[in-house]
DNA sequence: TAGATTGTTAATCGATTAACAATC
DNA sequence: TAGATTGTTAATCGATTAACAATC
């Protein structure tokens, strides 16, 4: 793999992904070449945005031919890290973590969660999806270790969020997706990721707002 | 209000929705006013940016001084456009779509959730949130009509996305988030924002993977 | 007044798009 | 070969940062 000197910007990574799954739904229909005209069309960018982003990762395609489908997958899976499983936890069994932990789409794309933590007491003990059981908070530690856990997804309240991400990156987790509408810090050579629904529908309404405006 | 001559970042709408969650918290601690710099340092973005960001918008703030707590939040508020309720559709009544009906951040930021709709029978009926009844998808358009339902909220499998967005369209839907990991498309005048629950992780894994390479 | 902090302009940085030579 | 499409460079566009005059 070609060790990349110029920084990848974080818009190429999650287009990639977007890719990827253009590619696994031609794969399943038996198309066996794209171009990058094809991907562009069918995830709604440009052409030349495509084989820029795939630029930075080496020569995948074949001038005048195009993309074999089976073949950029697995470049584009490899690069993502997704050609091997990651073990996942989730912080906070409500209804979000819940929700997060039975939600198909994670297993599909090789994300397993292995862990359920939350501090209620009425929760601990509780199977929420792939018979894993509810644990207490403390146990994040040695249960991170246990099962090989690397990713970890944040479902608490608010107020609870930076505790929780201190106790992860205790715990040698080194990448974290945090859904409790709160910034939180974390240090260096930890990924963070903030996901806000409430935001979600904020932008849109803004819209709406500035469409009435005009 | 200002009318918008230059075109807003959307970067900017989505800070703005986090400078106003900080706003919120410092207006509970019985904070007054706050600078940039507060600001910025809470939130993790350079004053330089918050000021850039208010700018678009008008003149919020006094010299020497910095910006009134309660003032400079409803200011925001009314700029994002929830200084009033917002009425939401949710379609899809599964894990996902359950968890998303009963999250309160939603109901906290004036989103109300007045219609949850799916296609299966067994799930018709059942009361899912607010004691809202899943009804069928054929009755979106009536539903969305008598309850005054501006936005919308995909939580389908990918295959059945596009077939709903199509469906909301017509029924006069102008805003969308799709958790459905498909690109779908939408005529203009129509919102949409994906949210890609997955393609998170594998921004995070992507990372992951480039840190051991170094 | 002196110190602080805004609002705004100019400079920088980064990402997207257009164009085209390379090449299948 | 002629047509098609990549990979890459240069041009454009847009967003962030730095700097500072305005002003409380």
């Amino acid at each position: 793999m070609k060790t990349t000197k110029i920084k990848v910007p974080e818009a190429t990574v999650s287009r990639l992904s977007v890719y990827s799954r253009y590619l696994e739904q031609a794969l399943e229909k038996g198309i066996v070449t794209v171009s990058s005209a094809d991907i562009a069309k069918n995830v709604g960018v440009t052409p030349a945005q495509v084989r820029k982003d795939l630029a930075y990762f080496g020569e995948f395609g074949t001038r005048g031919v195009g993309y074999k489908v089976e073949e950029l997958l697995k470049y584009i899976k490899k690069i993502l890290g997704i050609n091997t499983t990651w073990n996942v936890a989730i912080i906070g069994a409500g209804n979000l973590g819940t929700a997060l932990c039975r939600y198909k789409g994670f297993q599909k794309r090789g994300f397993h969660i292995k862990g359920v933590f939350d501090k209620d007491a009425n929760k601990i003990g509780q199977i929420m999806c792939n018979n894993i059981k509810v644990k207490h908070i403390e146990n994040i530690p040695q249960e991170i270790k246990k099962n090989d856990i690397t990713l970890a997804i944040i479902a608490v309240p608010a107020s609870a969020a930076q505790e929780v991400v201190d106790i992860l990156v205790k715990s040698g987790i080194k990448g974290i997706i945090n859904f409790a509408p709160q910034t939180v810090n974390v240090p260096k050579g930890v990924f963070l990721r903030q996901v806000d629904l409430a935001a979600q529908l904020e932008v849109l309404t803004f819209n709406l707002n500035e469409e009435v405006l005009k």
